[in-house]
DNA sequence: GTCTATACATAGATAGAC
DNA sequence: GTCTATCTATGTATAGAC
């Protein structure tokens, strides 16, 4: 799926890698919507647990950028992504996990914000939060198809914004 | 493609919406691709033509902004990104497009900085570019799976900084 | 549980009439 | 330029033996 894309991700294709027969994918799942949703299911839980882990070191808003910087994740993300936008199962299970990430995140960037003295209400840790993740995945989903162009330059920008506020504590900044 | 992605997008599909016959679609294009490549880049030229007269206005981050929370392009989008992760001539017409996009944003971007007056290497045009355009893509790329979480504080951050640039001029801001 | 065999739909693509 | 007809590959899914 990541490599060749979810249309490429066929029950004889999956069983071959499996070195097991065609049909046996339908014995373990009705249908192949069901296997999707289950591999992401499965991804998911995997992914958040790592999230939890990675949110309550140090430095929770590094983390994040981190953490969303994974070329690997991101490529399938958007092969969920396409696959959510035509298929109901998929793109509950997809919203659902959206909305636990989103959750956690914002619980860590709320802690990192609180104890550096920012203001809540003039940044809103929920968006500080998708401001992070999601301009880490952009960058991540441009490098796969080849960009590059001021990627280095917005890495930067995040970085001395990360700096600035690993520094700071107790200390309002802007 | 926009309603049921790439994988619906056949040439037998595509031929009946035309209202002609399958094996025309082998007449005009040699294979899918060559048709995938030329939606993309008659899109493309449309879109950028779009772009470059919206970001000659008045406000041409708040145009940035607009022009890249429309919904049915993001959606577009998401599918030739997910086209473009396994098919070569897709990804490097994408790459392409997407590089001049990034080069009308930034011109636009730079234009606008620099007017109020705003220090250009701490605030790289090219970055700022990038910040405004995918946050706008990525909320609408969550809207499009039903997640809506932080996008309300998110819009009203952004609007904010775009009030404050939108009145700021040849004073300091950060 | 895992297999063989197969039904059935639909895909990309081509040949050749008009 | 547009059509009919067709080839071939491959997809999802099922039946039934072991």
């Amino acid at each position: 799926m990541r490599d060749d894309g979810y249309a490429a991700a066929t029950s004889r294709r999956i069983a071959t890698e499996a070195g097991v027969k065609q049909a046996l994918v339908y014995y373990y799942f009705p249908t192949m919507d069901d296997l999707f949703v289950e591999v992401l299911r499965t991804g998911a839980e995997v992914s958040l647990e790592r999230m939890r882990a990675a949110l309550t070191e140090d430095d929770p808003l590094r983390s994040l950028w981190i953490i969303n910087s994974d070329t690997r994740l991101s490529a399938l993300n958007t092969e969920f992504m396409a696959l959510a936008n035509h298929r109901k199962a998929i793109r509950a299970e997809l919203k659902a996990y959206a909305e636990r990430v989103r959750d956690i995140e914002t619980a860590a960037v709320t802690v990192a914000l609180r104890t550096r003295g920012i203001d809540l209400n003039e940044y809103p840790p929920v968006a500080i939060s998708m401001l992070i993740a999601q301009i880490a995945r952009s960058i991540c989903n441009e490098e796969a198809v080849g960009v590059s162009a001021g990627h280095e330059q917005m890495r930067a920008l995040v970085e001395r914004y990360l700096d600035r506020l690993a520094g700071a504590s107790s200390t309002p900044a802007s």
